[in-house]
DNA sequence: CAACAATAGTTGTTTAAACAGTAAACAGCC
DNA sequence: GGCTGTTTACTGTTTAAACAACTATTGTTG
């Protein structure tokens, strides 16, 4: 199992084990995420707009406002704007006016989209699962604590 | 401390435990990166940028050839040529062919560039140590640990 | 040594992220 | 009820990432 240091092919050991453990959450981040976003891709999505979708089947029949859609993406309004025409232009959602409040757009899912997202259902399970299936139940969930931890620091601004 | 699972407005529990530590790595990764995103932003660099003029920092005045780069970035060879357009462009860097391969471009830091990393070289010790300074140092080594092995898992295309 | 393949880097084009600025609808106040 | 300010979303523009196609040089081989 190699090391990071010898990853990144640097001579020297790393400075301090905070800058290791940042440098290596980048890394596994990274790594990581990598195959999901091919299996994305395969489907013409990206992981933005998935997790848009995800967010749209979430909120059912009723939709979502779209900066309801921005707060849970931790994206801009302006991003969402086009995230939005991306899906609708694909008919995998719909917009529609509010009748209460006029400004407002709503976002629902289309059965279209229902449908893409329940093709990648399994295979994001099966990813999920076979990713991390070497590592043990008490690892991950020492892995998931330390983790919550490290970004939960007193803000540094 | 929030879990993720109230982060993200989630209702039900994560499916498996592998599931959640996968999505802490992604976000805890979002967050501590963006500290130091602005870092860079202040000093007119991008991440990429950035650690471009660390490799040719490292590299010294001979330079690196720009596959060695791409390389080292993981990035695409035409991604690197135009990351050393800006650092050129911005005078941190500076090309010029090889006599003995004259395909070859050998990229090195110039003085400027290395004025440029030196001003951030503090506040980045500063910051990796502010960061993670709420965390033991047997804690921080053990969540590197269990990152090098999440990252290691036998390839699952 | 001519022809073909491989290598190093650049250029073109598409796509998306970032963010300022704008338009329309609503809320509160005098 | 009109004026100011706020909210909601959209548009414009800049910048960068991704990836294919291309040029120039070098290596290989019949």
């Amino acid at each position: 199992m190699p090391t990071l240091a010898q990853e990144i092919g640097k001579q020297r050991p790393f400075e301090s084990p905070s800058q290791e453990a940042y440098l290596n959450i980048l890394r596994t981040a990274s790594v990581l995420s990598a195959p999901f976003a091919h299996l994305f891709d395969s489907a013409g999505l990206s992981e933005a707009t998935y997790n848009a979708l995800r967010i749209l089947r979430a909120a059912g029949a009723q939709g979502r406002l779209c900066n309801e859609i921005g707060a849970q993406l931790v994206a801009r309004v302006p991003d969402v704007t086009r995230l939005v025409d991306r899906l609708e232009k694909a008919g995998l959602a719909r917009r529609r006016r509010e009748g209460s409040d006029r400004r407002a757009v709503r976002v629902s899912i289309t059965a279209a989209g229902l449908a893409r997202l329940a093709d990648l259902d399994q295979p994001i399970t099966d990813l999920h699962n076979s990713q991390l299936a070497h590592m043990s139940e008490s690892q991950l969930n020492t892995l998931s604590k330390l983790l919550v931890k490290a970004r939960s620091a007193p803000a540094a601004h």
